[in-house]
DNA sequence: TGTACATCAGTGAACGCGCGTTCACTGATGTAC
DNA sequence: TGTACATCAGTGAACGCGCGTTCACTGATGTAC
């Protein structure tokens, strides 16, 4: 029952890539692994092929495959706060308005997702999350505190919107902050098993519209 | 790195259950299982030794591991329609109008959420999509399915709706359909991941503010 | 500029354990006549 | 009411394969003097 599809082979021999160089592919190759059938079903044989060096020197990399794991992880999340970083001043950048700034950011993001050529990669939040047990403390609280740090960048940024637009509706903003989160999470997952990749930045698109409801009525 | 809790002894032993408990009793720690830790992690052995029968016993109830998983969606799935179904037929017998019969059913909904006693135990359909290489089509097509059928369902509902409440914002009915569904699965994962059960149910409700101002205005 | 040593990025062989699966068999209950 | 057979819900032993992990070793590059 097990469709395990070979990977590609890499590009460039073992031995004339360097070190950091082969630690990210295996990363990569992970990352992809783990978001189409789970960290339990993603075999270290199988990334050292694709890599192609031997098990040995995996170990070389990471001294266990929970160092894997969490290496991984921290690499997305990183990644993930870089990317929203960037894009949120950027729209800021465009407009003085902390609710219109918002408001082009999740445009920007939903086109974003639009954009990626296959259907969305997936999340490893959500990925982690459905094999908690299969990972130690630091591994969930670090997955915990990256939702966390979304929780209070996003309220932060409503404290401002809501200064300058009262709210027109009864709603917490902490509510209105997860949200985000949510959304992108379920959208994942909603697009993955409808395979229709549009819903993921549609349901953005959607969040927006609420949002101005709420800070501008209707 | 694997902390594999040691499941609970079955308090009725093997020989005095008939054969539908005993395949019942499988499929409730496979399901437990399955959502802390994926299916991959979730091995035969510990479900038997759960349930108090041997391998060979298990394999007179399922053909192979892949049965397990397929039977254990599809009673998710029975089971979730026919909870939404009692929900919202109770919610519509208190009020004649399809709008606050989805508002009163969404309460409901919410109030169930917060009334389990532990934290929320999670969805399938998730821990299935980000585990989706390791089964065959057919379980990939009943997900598919049922997430599509709560698309078609609600979107009826929402119809209905719209003619007797025309949207005062410009939303599409099959987004705000799947926005449902995306909500819930997100919001489950939000949930586990930063250990609120709280967070599910209001975002339920923050779902429901964003349906009656559409339909209702602020 | 040459030599000595350290570090980096691995190799290769072996390990034992747990996994899913198979197969021949069995004791208790149900059904036909 | 008794006997014959069928079905149900398992048992017990064995299978081989793949998994994560360890350990002693190595060839290429970097650094100190």
């Amino acid at each position: 029952m097990l469709e395990t599809r070979p990977q590609a082979q890499p590009e460039v021999p073992a031995q004339s890539r360097r070190g950091g160089d082969t630690r990210d592919l295996l990363l990569d190759c992970a990352e992809k692994a783990v978001l189409s059938k789970g960290f339990a079903a993603t075999s270290i044989d199988e990334l050292i092929s694709a890599v192609g060096i031997t098990k040995s020197g995996f170990f070389y990399h990471f001294k266990d495959k929970g160092a894997l794991a969490e290496a991984l992880l921290q690499r997305h999340l990183d990644r993930e706060e870089t990317l929203l970083d960037e894009l949120f001043q950027r729209a800021d950048e465009l407009n003085e308005d902390p609710l219109h700034g918002f408001l082009v950011g999740l445009k920007f993001f939903a086109e974003m997702m639009t954009d990626l050529p296959e259907a969305h990669p997936g999340c490893l939040v959500a990925a982690y999350t459905y094999q908690d047990q299969l990972f130690n403390k630091e591994v969930s609280d670090l997955n915990r505190a990256g939702v966390l740090r979304w929780r209070r960048r996003f309220r932060e940024r409503l404290d401002l919107i809501a200064e300058r637009y009262p709210p027109r509706m009864d709603v917490d903003l902490d509510d209105l902050a997860d949200m985000v989160s949510a959304l992108v999470e379920g959208g994942i997952t909603i697009s993955k098993v409808v395979r229709e990749k549009e819903v993921l930045p549609r349901q953005v698109l959607l969040y927006r519209e609420f949002l101005r409801a709420t800070f501008l009525g209707i």
